[in-house]
DNA sequence: TAGCTCGTTGGACAA
DNA sequence: TTTGTCCAACGAGCT
């Protein structure tokens, strides 16, 4: 093979022209470059929504690949088999891809990178999903850190890099390989009808990617600190939908938030912390793979959780219908629009996992199926954190009541307005919208009395302390 | 090594 | 209405 050989750059949650190492690496190669997206086994694996909004994102790229002249090739299977493939038939010499970070796929990729190189093929990761390389940061002892502040402490003065320039030209090969029609792989099939309805609360794409974070770092971020935790209030970023899928790198966000930060931003320090999160659950996902679907401390697998998913108390979360307002508000918001407000992930967290002593494997599965902005490290640190199963000091009596936190966190009800509707005369249009999405075997109506609570906040409190007590440990 | 400080996101109650 | 204090105890991480 040649120098002039094609490179093909194999597309995964990296959905984006600006910062992408691999695609950068590709351009100035000056070889002919072939962007392939592959439904493999990973994108199979995939929750409903998540995989869903998947597929709008590569919509999106392929469009925006085609607005400088090239292509987003699509094919389906097994990833090695692929890529073996269009080898063969493009006669590239060399496979680029940005580095994923599950250890699952980890796994996969080192496999796939040797057996490339195992037939004399060039194949090459690079880093950019993420700020820090999880295996950079480490203790001063040289293990890794189970608590965020020191992680905090040790990353903040680090310099993660200044973005890399959009990619702006690729060159073409002499002929594109054939492949499928991304309506042809029916990637939202598994969102029933509900579909339709949460489309209007999505916005995929590198360009609203932008427009987001320069309309946040311009305005938002100066409250941020204070307004993030008002779920009726755009006080967040929306990142993460983004974040997750590659539109936007966390390098971008990084430097928009550091360059508020110099502009005397009040907010942009706690908004950096909020990228160092989800950095750390990466690192804490690389170090502990375990946290994605064990107790992150063994001591609790002794616990009796309730491990039913069927039990009517899951059902009734699942369905918004607790008959507390503040956890019915955000699973609500979550069928409808594939997203909820950090503040309310952590209130139903709670409630299920402390009032309703159920496994946070079932709230996760469930966030899973549903997020458009689902994300592997942060889910599974967020449930565990909320369990009192994770890397943290949480006291076990720390129990949120989600009344209490009703009036500090939605105190004119603005939040619950929103998203309930039994009850009232004139319901808000995103109340009623919950009744369109959801399915009608549940026999819902909007105008159903509102359920009187299955657990009490403070009966739910009390049974959550006296089982942490009996614990034995 | 040993000691020290601290821990994202809270609640209840008293003053 | 707001503010302060206690609620356990332990392990992480630093010095």
């Amino acid at each position: 093979m040649s120098d002039a050989s094609p490179i093909l750059v194999w597309i995964r949650r990296d959905l984006r022209l600006t910062d992408h190492a691999a695609l950068s690496a590709a351009a100035a190669s000056g070889r002919p470059v072939i962007p392939v997206f592959l439904n493999d086994e990973a994108v199979q694996a995939l929750g409903a929504a998540p995989r869903w909004r998947l597929g709008l994102g590569v919509e999106a790229f392929a469009n925006t690949l085609a607005g400088i002249g090239s292509e987003l090739v699509l094919r389906r299977g097994d990833a090695l088999e692929c890529l073996g493939r269009l080898v063969d038939e493009t006669g590239a010499g060399a496979v680029y891809w940005q580095r994923s970070y599950d250890p699952v796929q980890q796994a996969r990729d080192s496999e796939i990178k040797a057996a490339l190189r195992g037939r004399g093929l060039e194949a090459r990761s690079f880093p950019g999903h993420l700020l820090f390389e999880p295996w950079t940061v480490e203790t001063k002892t040289g293990g890794f850190y189970r608590v965020y502040t020191p992680y905090w402490n040790a990353v903040r003065g680090r310099d993660p890099g200044a973005p890399l320039g959009a990619v702006t030209a690729l060159v073409a090969p002499r002929a594109w390989p054939a492949g499928d029609a991304l309506s042809d792989w029916r990637l939202g099939a598994a969102m029933d009808r509900g579909a339709e309805i949460t489309r209007a609360h999505v916005r995929p794409g590198e360009a609203a990617a932008q427009d987001r974070l320069h309309a946040f770092t311009a305005g938002a971020v100066g409250a941020y600190a204070r307004m993030r935790d008002i779920p009726a209030v755009s006080g967040t970023s929306r990142l993460s939908e983004h974040l997750t899928h590659g539109e936007i790198s966390p390098r971008q966000a990084w430097a928009a938030g550091m360059a508020a930060m110099e502009r005397g931003a009040a907010g942009a320090e706690t908004f950096l912390k909020e990228l160092v999160w989800r950095e750390f659950a990466y690192h804490l996902l690389h170090y502990t793979p375990h946290i994605a679907h064990a107790n992150w401390r063994p001591e609790w697998d002794g616990f009796p959780w309730n491990t039913d998913p069927d039990r009517s108390e899951v059902r009734a979360w699942i369905r918004g219908r607790t008959g507390i307002q503040f956890v019915d508000a955000a699973m609500r918001e979550l069928y409808v629009t594939g997203y909820m407000h950090n503040r309310a992930r952590m209130i139903v967290a709670s409630y299920l996992t402390k009032h309703l002593l159920t496994h946070w494997k079932i709230g996760l599965d469930w966030f899973a199926d549903h997020l458009v902005d689902w994300d592997p490290a942060a889910n599974a640190m967020g449930w565990q954190w909320s369990a009192g199963s994770g890397p943290d000091a949480t006291p076990y009596f720390r129990v949120f009541n989600p009344v209490s936190q009703l009036d500090k966190f939605d105190p004119d009800r603005a939040y619950v307005r929103r998203w309930i509707a039994e009850g009232r005369a004139k319901p808000a249009p995103e109340a009623l919208s919950y009744f369109d999405a959801i399915p009608r075997s549940w026999g819902l109506l909007p105008g159903d009395p509102y359920p009187a609570p299955v657990v009490g906040a403070e009966d739910g409190r009390k049974r959550a302390l006296s089982a942490y007590e009996n614990r034995g440990f």
